[in-house]
DNA sequence: TTATATAGACAGACCGGTCTATCTAGACAA
DNA sequence: TTGTCTAGATAGACCGGTCTGTCTATATAA
């Protein structure tokens, strides 16, 4: 349904979004807002997405995409040998994310953003709770792929329980300012990840 | 600042914005909605909190005290003997709460209370904000109290750790309707426990 | 009398969204 | 080169509602 033709103001509309998203949230961030940031007028808001929702939406999938080919960047670059050192490298990303590090994904950090969407639209119905959840499902089949080569029974399994310290770690960073979460959480992560190999030589 | 006298009308007010945030989030809940779900009037509200925000911290206040008291029982009842079992007991609760158990902390799951108000108000000079915080490190500090005993070398960085696990679970099956997380996230617990102190007998 | 409650009007800002009217740049044809 | 048509952008008025918060006036009960 929404125009999928790109253009300069499309653009600028879908970036300005997530800037002011990420700093003030869904719901408090108004759309006069960003299109006074973003230079554009309302009616090309309107020709571009039916609704401030769809907006969302689209936002979310481009912050997904932008994200993980982020993070795979990051993967390459570690020079990690093996399956273990690239998860175990996911969490050095990380940490530059939460510490807003120069080399991070982008946005200063506020918490997840896919977070803190299903936290705004609670309700599973919702396009933008669906949203966020297939981007938190990317983000776990990535590490499922990563993981794949591991000697472990089930590496699937594995990355989910990656997940769940990952995602601990950045609402820990968010939430109480834990800044060295992911270091932390790193320690874990190596454990749960020899638990279920043979120890490395 | 705020009176501090209960009154039947201030403890429905608080009782029913609970259910109402919990429900649909902060900024999406307006306080008409609330006065006429508690039955209470506008000035009944000003006259307890001077703003809306102030209502919000003592919604977190309230449901903070409230969660970890049934938590504590919880563990209590599990009549778990060690304090291995007793950490791990806390998962069993988890997936109560997240499966909206009869015996579950009151109300139906909607993810963390504290992570989505630090989410939609993310900002760290917030009181919403430090009052959320202020919870998610007393759920620490409890689970510090349980690892206390376990022979492990740093109990209060193993409750961090399990708090990122269960964190993890949370936003799991929040935005991914994950509602077996808590259990998966307490076979990651059992191993980062036993890998920190000499294996039971 | 004093404190707490009620109902409900009111203010002023802001919300998402629609609408009209105008401008500009590019494609195309003569 | 010139004129025309079109797509996409602009500014900004406007709509009905909702937002938080204030106010007055009244009722009730210790």
């Amino acid at each position: 349904m929404t125009a999928e033709r790109p253009s300069p103001a499309r653009d600028r509309l879908v970036e300005t979004a997530t800037r002011l998203f990420n700093e003030g949230g869904y719901h408090a961030t108004g759309i006069d807002r960003i299109l006074a940031d973003a230079g554009v007028a309302k009616m090309t808001l309107y020709n571009n997405f039916p609704s401030k929702d769809d907006l969302i939406v689209e936002v979310l999938r481009r912050r997904g995409e932008g994200f993980r080919a982020w993070l795979r960047e990051w993967v390459t670059r570690s020079g990690a040998a093996s399956s273990r050192d690239r998860l175990l490298s996911v969490f050095d990303a990380q940490a530059v994310w939460h510490q807003n590090g120069p080399a991070g994904p982008g946005l200063p950090f506020r918490g997840c953003v896919f977070v803190r969407a299903s936290g705004e639209y609670p309700s599973g119905d919702s396009a933008i709770h669906q949203a966020a959840a297939a981007n938190k499902q990317a983000v776990i089949d990535l590490l499922a792929e990563l993981a794949s080569d591991l000697a472990v029974p089930d590496p699937q399994d594995l990355a989910e329980q990656l997940g769940y310290l990952i995602e601990g770690a950045t609402v820990a960073a968010l939430t109480r300012g834990r800044t060295d979460s992911a270091e932390r959480a790193k320690r874990s992560a190596a454990i749960l990840i020899d638990a279920g190999s043979p120890p490395p030589a």
